[in-house]
RNA sequence: GGAGAAAUGGCAGAGUGGACGAAUGCGGCGGUCUUGAAAACCGUUGUCAGGGCGACUGGACCGGGGGUUCGAAUCCCUCUUUCUCCGCCA
């Protein structure tokens, strides 16, 4: 969420940036602006009132003390006039700080600078990329076929025990998803990250701080004798162990990863690159998170794509970096580097890593600040946060991009954590 | 799940109707002393949204919400959370 503040001393620039977000801004900056005057008026109104209140309360008191009673009640009267106007002041007070909350919570997070407009997908930069794409045979499968050949994953047992897109692991398959986790979570310890377990379910503020309600409520998985969600992404509870937070200027950066399961309904999304791996409702993530001084942002969001960058170097994966344009940006993102590694099989690019910058608009919602160590002053953190990574589609890649006639051979940094080095039938 | 107790500033902990945004201690920050440090002493030290160019200024906040009252940290209702005991249990 965009501070009002800034919209009301930057409002043309607001108006600019979000256009490169193909964001209608106009109207909403507008209502926005002016539901924060009235905002504004009617505090100036209640605060008077209420100080006069406050003094005739005391003079009230004073009264009764020096046994005055007479006077006393008659300047009672007198506050019953006030407290109905306290009562409707707050009343319309409280109206307009809904009001103005429920326009912010519409409006998405500016561009950076330098990000280009765009129509879509297709207007994405190219930063980078590596790797080899390997030349397969004729009989070369996708990993759902693989993954039946060599029975490591098994979709239709999930779809017997859950539903489609809850693939059961099996034998080595299980062995290589846990060796992948254990991976990721070494290089990102390794890198500096703290490891934390959190919890699989939050609440509605958790869910509401890192933007996922109210907008997104129908990605997630909901369990309604409680109103818990479950996770999408272990981003909801690790970037919320931070809300309501002052931190020190000392205390940052906080880097921390996490693995979690995640899990996403994705409802509109059937029939849609749906086959084996490619989008399923319950997966595995590793991820960083890390709080930043607003001056150090951008280059811990530069430091966090070599990282990603070099896990799948490490898996020897052939890859490409996109930095995302305007129109294929995320609402809350200030900017999104998008990792893909090409499944030889499918012959496609999978999305494999999502590295985002929020600046303060997640920190502006969760309430996430630190103490700035010049001034003094209590100001915004900066959020960023990223995949690495997500494992179906990497392990979709591993399969289809490795496979030989009869074996599919694993990359040998993952050795020592699989214990094996090919899997065989 | 049953019974009881509690929730106050960074922490500990006082405060049961007005002078309390809140004693005191610890911690933090600044200073005096010291070659330096410690100790001691002095000062300072919450957040939120306003108004004012500014020095400042008035408002709200004692777990959340509601109520009683001229006036609430304090009384009442309700919710949540924590602790203790009992039951059940990985």
């Amino acid at each position: 969420m965009l501070s009002i503040k800034y919209i009301q001393e930057n409002k043309k620039e607001v108006m600019a940036r979000l256009q490169i977000k193909n964001f209608e801004a106009e109207a909403i900056i507008k209502e926005a602006i002016a539901t924060d005057n009235n905002r504004r008026a009617t505090q100036q109104k209640l605060d008077t009132c209420q100080s006069e209140l406050n003094s005739l309360s005391k003079e009230i008191g004073n009264l009764f003390k020096s046994g005055k009673v007479q006077e006393a009640n008659s300047a009672k009267q007198k506050t019953t006039e006030l407290k109905e106007e306290i009562k409707n002041l707050t009343q319309e007070l409280s109206e307009y700080e809904k009001q103005l909350h429920n326009i912010l919570i519409r409006i998405p997070n500016l561009p950076n600078p330098w990000i280009n407009s765009g129509k879509g997908a297709e207007d994405n930069v190219l930063i980078r990329s590596g790797g080899n794409i390997p030349c397969l045979d004729d009989k070369s499968l996708p990993h759902w076929e693989l993954a039946k050949k060599y029975d490591i994953i098994d979709f239709e047992l999930g779809t017997k025990i859950t539903g489609s897109g809850f693939p059961v692991y099996k034998g080595q398959g299980a062995k290589l998803e846990r060796g992948l986790i254990n991976f990721f979570l070494d290089e990102a310890i390794k890198a500096g990250y703290k490891e934390v377990i959190p919890p699989l379910m939050v609440n509605e503020d958790s869910a509401f701080g890192t933007g996922q309600l109210p907008d997104k409520d129908e990605q997630m998985y909901f369990v309604g004798s409680d109103n818990f969600y479950l996770i999408p992404t272990s981003e909801v509870p690790v970037t919320n162990i931070y809300r309501d937070t002052i931190l020190n200027a000392s205390e940052l950066p906080v880097k921390n990863t996490s693995y979690t399961p995640c899990f996403r309904r994705e409802a509109g999304s059937y029939g849609k690159d749906v086959r084996g791996l490619n989008r399923i409702h319950q997966f595995d993530k590793v991820e960083i998170v890390r709080i930043e001084l607003p001056e150090n942002s951008y280059s811990a969001l530069e430091e966090m794509v070599v990282h990603v960058e070099n896990l799948v170097k490490k898996l020897e994966l052939p890859y490409r970096i996109m930095r995302l344009c305007g129109a294929d940006m995320s609402f809350t993102s200030a900017m999104t580097y998008d990792f893909e590694v090409f499944s030889a099989a499918e012959k496609k690019w999978l999305e494999v890593s999502s590295v985002s910058n929020f600046e303060s608009f997640q920190a502006n919602r969760l309430k996430l600040r630190y103490r700035d160590e010049n001034d003094k002053k209590i100001k915004l953190a900066h959020t960023l946060n990223g995949s690495a990574l997500a494992l179906p589609r990497i392990v979709a890649a591993l399969l289809e991009n490795n496979q030989t006639a009869d074996c599919i051979i694993i990359p040998a940094a993952l050795r020592s954590q699989t214990g094996f080095d090919k899997i065989i039938c």
